[in-house]
DNA sequence: AAAAAAC
């Protein structure tokens, strides 16, 4: 895992000074030597300096601030934690479900032989357990912006005495809009205190973020996306758009059905397509946002089981999500953000191990793919599907009449309907999403989109046009 | 043209 960049070798995780019970809980893992962005990070966070650091998953990036919280907190741990107290000195917000419930897994791995607990708390679940792991007393607490302010609200939890806090793949949660969450959630915590922000990317909102909630931070990046695509071995397949389903089984059959995520740009295709592969014998379950919360785990769990061979999934899982060792990837739809095309084929090619990143794309999606090459700064090879005979897929469900059957499978089959799922959030909290990212949501404002501002929330307070991040960001409380 | 996230 080591050798991404120019670390020197003889760096161990025993000479930055870390608790014995820490290096214990390495060692158990096999982990021997940091990887670049733990090599730097973990001396500098160990001084109390604040963090801004530019770092893909796979990187060992949640290693990178896990184990200098837990030294700190262990450090100073006769201070606040005498009682039976237990407060909330730590805290990781992440942008998705998935992320949070694996860098608490992690976390939890490293304090496994120290006295300190951590527990994650994230929306789609059953408030109860989480309250209680909250009211027994944990000094790590992992969770997304939502759930955490509703344990607020609920009075589960008091932030006034956390000392560091992490943001973690901040860009996207600039990207999903948790801006007014994130202030709400910064508001609540002690002025001192340590900050570290990790994000894939450095647009300007990112900067204006940093600067505006980190205290004279440095800045630690580690080599780019380049590093994992030379070894990420790309190749494209062009075939007619109907026959996209049918070239990514023929794929699958080819390659035997070793452990694959399909990457869809939509929800329904996610699910039309893992249903497809499954009436074609395989192995496959879809991962995305409208699947309870329940099945998005259990898939992964699957998955990761080796249960299931084919996770179908949306950009839900494109980022963050630590899947070891995949062999390969394939883009079943080009996606809209040539971004995510990077973060899509870096879940392969992971830890030195190489990796199979597979796109097919159709006549529409040249302009998708002329996008991709620009950003990743070369061409994509054109393949060619040995013996593709199109057609083998049972079922064409392009007319009306059995695309409403289908979807209302989807219901019965547990995916929860739109209503249940319309972002009812407090005014605060529907603020502007996604801007910068995506041309598509620099169109001017219009207020008879029906995702302007929630009706619930349109009683209270009138609908807001919608505002810049930037200025948003400017009522960010300094430091 | 999409996806994600609190009840």
């Amino acid at each position: 895992m080591s050798d991404i960049e120019n670390t020197p070798e003889q760096v161990r995780f025993a000479d930055f000074g870390l608790a014995p019970e820490i290096l214990r809980a390495l060692t158990d893992q096999g982990y021997v030597h940091p990887t670049p962005i733990q090599a730097k990070a973990i001396p500098i966070l160990l001084q109390g300096r604040d963090v801004m650091g530019a770092a893909q998953t796979g990187t060992g990036k949640t290693a990178s601030f896990s184990l200098p919280i837990i030294q700190l907190l262990l450090a100073h741990a006769s201070a606040s934690m005498s009682p039976a107290r237990h407060p909330v000195r730590a805290l990781v917000l992440a942008p998705t479900r998935e992320l949070a419930v694996q860098v608490a897994e992690n976390v939890a791995a490293y304090c496994k032989h120290t006295p300190l607990r951590s527990t994650v708390v994230f929306g789609g679940m059953d408030m109860k357990p989480q309250t209680a792991a909250l009211r027994s007393g944990v000094e790590i607490v992992i969770a997304t912006p939502g759930r955490l302010l509703d344990h607020v609200e609920q009075k589960n939890i008091s932030l006034g005495q956390v000392q560091m806090l992490v943001m973690d793949e901040a860009d996207r949660m600039l990207d999903m809009g948790f801006l007014p969450d994130l202030q709400r959630i910064i508001n609540l915590l002690p002025k001192k205190r340590q900050n570290l922000m990790f994000s894939a990317t450095f647009s300007p909102e990112i900067k204006k973020l940093a600067s505006s909630f980190l205290t004279d931070p440095i800045t630690i990046e580690v080599a780019r996306s380049n590093a994992t695509a030379e070894k990420v071995s790309q190749v494209v397949y062009k075939v007619n758009e109907d026959h996209k389903r049918d070239a990514v089984a023929h794929i699958l059959r080819q390659r035997e059905m070793k452990q694959v995520i399909v990457f869809s740009n939509t929800k329904i295709g996610a699910s039309r397509l893992a249903r497809g592969l499954v009436t074609e014998g395989m192995k496959a379950a879809a991962i995305h946002g409208d699947k309870t919360q329940q099945e998005r785990m259990q898939a992964l769990d699957s998955f990761k089981k080796g249960e299931i061979d084919v996770l179908v999934a949306t950009d839900v899982a494109a980022r963050g999500l630590d899947i070891s060792d995949l062999p390969c990837v394939i883009n079943f739809d080009l996606p809209y953000n040539a971004e995510d095309y990077v973060h899509r084929i870096g879940r392969t090619g992971r830890a030195g191990a190489s990796g199979d990143a597979i796109s097919i794309y159709s006549d529409k999606d040249e302009r998708l793919l002329a996008d991709i090459e620009k950003l990743i700064k070369q061409t994509v090879p054109r393949g060619t599907l040995e013996g593709f005979v199109p057609g083998g897929f049972r079922s064409d469900e392009r007319h009306g009449e059995r695309r409403r059957d289908r979807t209302a499978a989807d219901r019965s089959a547990g995916e929860r309907p739109a209503f249940e799922r319309s972002s009812a959030r407090p005014s605060g909290s529907a603020g502007p999403r996604r801007e910068k990212v995506d041309p598509w949501f620099l169109k001017p404002y219009e207020p008879t989109r029906s995702n302007a501002t929630p009706a619930t929330a349109s009683a209270a307070t009138p609908a807001k046009p919608k505002q810049k991040i930037a200025a948003l960001l400017g009522g960010l409380p300094k430091g």
